[in-house]
DNA sequence: GGACACATCATTGTATACAACTTTGCTCAC
DNA sequence: GTGAGCAAAGTTGTATACAATGATGTGTCC
């Protein structure tokens, strides 16, 4: 029952229902404001967003799919923790496919796509400038989702989203350096390239881009290998 | 291909209950007895496996997700049927993916890998030899989703499975070549330099494998680029 | 005869109701 | 005091009911 009744009765241009459910958690994940392990009640969400628990549960499920949340049969969803190893897999991936992929979309970059990058990077500088980290962290991800669009590859693009998806957990997880300025440097020297169409500088800017991004975070310590989630939960800082 | 275990060491009855429709609609699709383009009415596969549409959806919106079906909204599901740039986007993906990990796997692969790579030689030739075109089909596929398994890459074995499924459609659409002989031998081959642990034999054997399936199919017929869903319903044969 | 308009039907989108499972707190025996 | 056992509460899994949208068939008007 939408009590509100904000839904206008056309004109809704198919935008989807529970996608809206979806975006508004990924976001609030990506953005840092729901920590991994949370977990996440389908009835308390429905009544945030004035939906029922079949819309959340689709979006939920669609989440899952993309590991940013892992549904525990008849225990509930939760904001996924992704182990170490986890950690390790998908930034080897990134570094398999956002190299080839920056390449691509160097030859390919219109104006328009390098003017969308610049957009983007200003966007961040004012995040980090309001010292809004969480918005920051989130449009440096999309940063690189943005490259994997203009290069083309729809199919390789959606993989990079997952990825970067899983990557903003990791760093909520496992990040261990104190400020990301550097990133905006490394974001910027990708643009020049890519302006330039300098495929091969692009590939390699991204590549340590990466490699470096990889280094900040701490992967090695073997403190809690196998902790259960319900101590993971009650580890959980607020 | 939802054969996630639960990880439920006893308890075997709980295997979820819309996986095993999307597994059941999977198999279908992958062994060619679902054409592209079919239409998944929610009513009749809830029928059909004694289910209610609530179960039908999620595993709809799974199969959505990785591509094999494509939702439209308030028109239903289809199978997916892959545009010729999607086709060649898919298998520039294999061919980026597929090579590395064959190298990985090479290199951790165990006894018990390489008996399980066989076996899955043996089911293929059987459904061969009986003419069982589907089901060889669909063993193919397997074949390199265990590979990828076996490569101990679990992000990047998930991305080739639904690059796999979604070449089963695509080879449903645009394979022109008769016989499927052919990769049983590169199959084989492959075997032999991942039980001997050469990587760059099996690196450059998987790649040699996937160039010439991509030339298998018939991807520049300008024919039919933008055909309507419901002449691609109406077109489908039986 | 053809085309538009409207009524009817079928199917999907969403909400709600009920069943099954998990968790938790309490009681009772040792 | 501690542990097992049980009952109550809360949450998830599934089914069903209702609402909304798209498809279809028919009738009238040109």
């Amino acid at each position: 029952m939408n009590s509100s009744a904000p839904s206008s009765p056309r004109m809704l241009g198919a935008l989807a229902a529970s996608d809206r459910v979806a975006d508004a958690l990924s976001l609030a994940i990506h953005e840092h404001r729901i920590a991994p392990g949370t977990k996440l009640g389908e009835d308390e969400i429905g009544e945030v967003y004035g939906v029922s628990r079949t819309v959340v549960r689709a979006a939920l499920q669609s989440l899952a799919h993309i590991q940013l949340v892992e549904m525990q049969r008849n225990r509930g969803a939760f904001v996924a923790q992704p182990s170490q190893q986890e950690a390790r897999e998908v930034f080897e991936a990134r570094e398999l496919l956002e190299p080839r992929t920056a390449h691509m979309a160097a030859t390919r970059a219109t104006p328009a796509d390098v003017d969308s990058l610049r957009a983007h990077i200003a966007e961040e500088h004012a995040a980090t400038a309001t010292w809004d980290r969480g918005r920051a962290l989130h449009l440096s991800g999309l940063f690189h989702t943005e490259i994997a669009r203009i290069a083309g590859q729809t199919t390789i693009a959606g993989f990079i989203g997952t990825l970067i998806a899983r990557s903003s957990l990791i760093i909520a997880l496992y990040w261990r350096r104190e400020s990301a300025l550097c990133e905006s440097h490394a974001h910027h020297a990708l643009i020049e390239a890519i302006a330039a169409g300098d495929g091969a500088a692009a590939e390699d800017l991204m590549r340590s881009h990466l490699v470096d991004l990889h280094s900040a975070l701490d992967l090695h310590q073997s403190a809690a290998p196998a902790r259960s989630l319900k101590e993971a939960l009650l580890s959980r800082e607020s």
